[in-house]
DNA sequence: TTTTTTCTTTGATCCAAATCAAAATTTTAA
DNA sequence: TTAAAATTTTGATTTGGATCAAAGAAAAAA
């Protein structure tokens, strides 16, 4: 089907003809990889959803460093919390591949709420989540050394990807620096750790975990990599 | 009135009626400064809302650690997004003087989004705002320093308490080094810091501003503590 | 008051991670 | 393939802020 860019959570209640009235009032524009797709500050008008590529938000610094806040790939909605609080985009968003995305004008999309209850209801449940993940990001960074933060990226990426106890980077190391609030040197150096004590092996853009108890003590702060090895 | 503590945002569209229903479906719980209202991971049943005092919503480390990551004040809901997404509180909440909470069961919550559609909007307004808030707490700790950090909040007080280079601290230090991210020592000697450029005056627990350019000069980065004086 | 408890400051030391710099590797393009 | 560009690793050094310990000041209780 054309619009399975719109199965995401928030419209998973429309109808056929709702999404068809959706795409109509909608349109699109072409991102290429790196290109900015909004900045923060600017005002917020549509809703945006990632129909293919990625698009990542993220803070930047006065020194030009980086904070990801979220990656977000097809089907996901961005840009709500301005859309719906203030009308200014509180970060930035970038496409980090080349990318569409669909803008739904906001009067558009408050028209649907009114003739579709549970739409709301939808984006309550999605803002939620949101929410929880910051928490999330916000304990991680403010009480969790980097190791810490490793561990659980690799472990819920392996979960992810099928169990299998291989992952494979979505990311470059540089990327994944930043989202894990770190520097592309630092992250290098907490790999080899986690190599050297044995409890992963790395391949270019593959992870393989050796020891994933080790692993899973290490992301819950019960043990410490220096007392390994 | 009796139930001005439903001044709530949320709230502000219901009728008298309403709020009346929403008193009789709802019931209340006090709690003495200092102890626990939930903890991180407890089942989400009801809305909770501060009639009075304050409340703190926490992350806690395996060391005990903290971070604070809201302080709730009269009328003011919280523990929404667990109520939400997924049903568990993603944080612990602590009374931090004696307070009054009252909770709305989810259900007559619900219940009255249907016979008033406004409510779902208010909630998304609220729940948007919430993000944007953490968002700027993300950026605080991964991409501003301590003093940075502070400057910020003592700006944001000022504005808060009526824009007269007064500002008198609503926390303990020592709570203030949890919002901020840090420890009591490190912010004690931030604020001697600061003292000494001669940018604020400080007495127990009230705070003058000296120098508001410099200031708000060194909450933005734009000049750093170190290179003064 | 005086005493006790709580909160805050100051000093000394330590540490995770940032930064600067350069080499090595991988990827992409020619 | 080879060359060029981008990414990653490794080394040396610095640093903001945490931690530990103890003294000093405020606030609360007796």
């Amino acid at each position: 089907m054309e619009n399975t860019y719109i199965k995401s959570e928030i419209f998973k209640s429309c109808s056929e003809e709702q999404i068809k009235k959706l795409v109509e009032l909608s349109f699109e524009k072409k991102f290429k990889s790196g290109s900015p797709i909004f900045f923060e500050g600017d005002h917020a008008k549509d809703l945006c959803l990632v129909k293919s590529g990625r698009v990542k938000i993220f803070k930047m610094s006065g020194e030009g460093k980086e904070q990801v806040l979220h990656i977000f790939t097809k089907g996901e909605p961005f840009g709500e919390a301005a859309l719906f609080a203030g009308s200014k985009f509180p970060a930035n968003a970038e496409a980090v591949e080349d990318s569409n995305v669909v803008y739904l004008p906001r009067e558009n999309l408050l028209q649907m709420f009114i003739s579709d209850p549970v739409l709301p209801m939808n984006i309550i449940a999605m803002l939620s989540m949101r929410l929880k993940k910051f928490a999330g990001l916000i304990e991680d960074l403010s009480l969790k050394e980097l190791p810490e933060r490793l561990a659980s990226y690799i472990i819920q990426q392996e979960l992810a990807q099928g169990n299998s106890s291989r992952v494979i980077l979505e990311f470059s190391k540089g990327q994944l620096a930043k989202i894990l609030g770190s520097t592309q040197e630092s992250l290098s150096r907490t790999l080899t750790k986690l190599t050297k004590a044995e409890i992963i092996k790395t391949e270019k853009r593959e992870i393989t975990i050796l020891d994933k108890n080790l692993l899973n003590d290490l992301s819950k702060g019960i043990i410490n990599i220096k007392n390994l090895t």
